[in-house]
DNA sequence: CCAATCTCCGAAAACGTTTTTGAATATGAC
DNA sequence: GTCATATTCAAAAACGTTTTCGGAGATTGG
């Protein structure tokens, strides 16, 4: 009665079987130099006796852990983890059909994003890593880069040379802005997402573009960065009326940022849509459901995630790469893109 | 040249520091056997050449990982994601505050979760383990008794014999029910979310209850189980108007569920609210923007994360249990409870 | 001053696999 | 019949830590 619960090991199946360690090893893990029969019969004991190779020990020898880790950023508000959540879900099914496993670990603040890559590259607790918010010098990638670690990103840097998936900012901001521009609108202000991100400068060149392409050059005073908080786009709107810089459309780098935008607006008697011309990014879902309809990009985040995964895999397979693959956002056409309307109505 | 990069290990510590082997280890995992000026010696070395000691070793050796996972269930759309997300976040923190890390795993069928909980424990992945949706009758729960594994749940079971947290639906099911019969409802439908899990069974009871306190009866025609997709709800809708069942008020087991239903009542020229009083729960953020704003019940989900990872803390730190925890929800009044209108409007 | 106790550290075993190496047997070629 | 080659398996090393055990020196009590 004093037996301490002894882990059943693979010694048990050798045992059992009357094989040896080796041999049992070698049959699980699916080598060849095994006799069919021989594996077979492994198989079934080993099935029978409920066994399973302790993680530690297996991924000790065989330096493998057959497991991929996303990192997801802080901050995460409730409005922008559709995002991620989609993204992830694609992720994992491309990962698993090859057999690996996806482990998700948060970086609740900036400073800890680089520990947290270090502790999983150092310690040897996965053999890929998956991030995103890439800025463009991101010592992370160096670092990844530095030691031969493979790593597939959400997003690009200056250089981009290495594996990455990304959705063309560039080019929603100049549709965006193009749109809002044939709309009639001359003075078109952007607020943009934190600029410390890669693509947040993007869409802030695609809008000069636009603006530029059209002959409109573009004015600082109508540019401004909104941070992934809450009541940032409405501070950027208040700033907006209250410098009397006069935009008659906004161009939001993302919906979060809008939708705070709106909500400003109405306190200031500007309707968003009418008064106010509104191009958002991201299609969240309560964009569908405020005020006009929030005109919006979408991204299908779903096959983003698929090909972050399979690139991953790829790489993991020793496919060499590099690899990289930019995606196209689909504009949703809902109620604020109204064209210019000459005035505000009182 | 031929160094086929080395990892560094314990044993470049050792010999850079002149201690042997064992007192590096127990210098670094804090033992109090050392000196500690041997201590700090042996820290400021292992920082110097960047060491960390490989994962897969020391949860051999030790036979910890300092890590609990966390599987999420699907069907997880991005309707019901906030509801996890938040929760992850309070867990996180809550965790690592005592030295754990979290890890999410998601089962993508219902068949795998069993699948994943057997691979978690079996192979060592974790020291304990967290998961929801759990089931009147959980083999789940059960696997893990028998193997005393450590493990809190979102929700309870049958017997509720284990560490739980979880929101109190009979509550929730009680009070919406009880405010729509104030509002002279006489005759209140329910959308059930899925009556295999216990929440769901919960939130029934707490309906039926209400009915009966105040001397109406349930009547099993205004009792609709809808599935976790997207427009079962409208699905319902559609059952109670063409059955001639005639509700003039809905609860719903949650605001994805009421979300549809809305969408489905305009269809037949109905409308939310006025024409059919209704309450959901959850609280998702669109949930406010819809229409009159749905009536709903908000739960505080980083509280509950934060208790779910300190009631794992504390488990794992050897305190017994079982602990337990119950909390209400909060009732978030908008426009769709309205009062008995005596007709519809035409 | 001697024995007993404490403090600090080192040697070696142990954790449970996978991988390397080589041996035994079977197969095929001549 | 003999030698070379394939096939299949076993023994043992290796992976990088933590833990156990015990020993040397310092400290204390009498």
């Amino acid at each position: 009665m004093g037996e301490p619960a002894k882990r059943l090991g693979i010694r048990d199946v050798a045992e059992q079987t009357g094989l040896s360690v080796s041999t049992v090893s070698r049959a699980l893990n699916g080598y060849s130099d095994v006799k069919l029969e021989t594996r077979r019969k492994v198989e079934a004991v080993a099935e029978q006796l409920g066994y399973r190779a302790s993680f530690a020990a297996s991924s000790l020898r065989s330096k493998q852990t057959n497991t991929v880790t996303f990192m997801v950023s802080k901050p995460w508000t409730k409005f922008v983890d559709p995002f991620f959540l989609s993204l992830l879900d694609g992720v994992e099914l491309s990962l698993q059909a090859q057999g690996y496993a996806l482990q998700i670990v948060m970086a609740r603040e900036h400073e800890t994003e680089h520990e947290i890559i270090r502790n999983s590259v150092e310690r040897g607790r996965c053999d890929g890593l998956l991030f995103g918010r890439t800025r463009p010098e991101d010592e992370r990638i160096e670092w990844l880069q530095d030691r031969g670690f493979p790593f597939v990103t959400v997003g690009r840097t200056e250089k981009s040379d290495h594996d990455w998936v990304d959705v063309d900012h560039y080019k929603i901001g100049y549709r965006a802005t193009e749109r809002l521009i044939r709309l009639g609108h001359a003075r078109v202000a952007h607020l943009t997402t934190p600029l410390r991100y890669t693509y947040s400068i993007h869409a802030l060149h695609g809008y000069r573009d636009a603006l530029d392409a059209h002959g409109i050059g573009h004015d600082p005073a109508l540019e401004i960065e909104c941070y992934l908080s809450r009541k940032t786009g409405a501070d950027a709107v208040t700033e907006l009326i209250t410098r009397g810089v006069g935009p008659t459309a906004i161009f939001c780098g993302n919906d979060v940022i809008a939708l705070s935008a709106m909500e400003a607006m109405r306190q200031f008697g500007i309707r968003p849509g009418p008064d106010m011309a509104l191009i958002g990014c991201d299609d969240i879902p309560v964009a569908a459901h405020v005020g006009l309809g929030l005109t919006t990009f979408r991204q299908d985040l779903d096959a983003l995630g698929m090909r972050l995964g399979r690139m991953m895999a790829a790489k993991l397979n020793g496919d060499a790469g590099p690899h990289q693959q930019l995606i196209d956002a689909e504009l949703i056409l809902r109620g604020t893109d109204l064209p210019q309307s000459g005035g505000r109505a009182e």
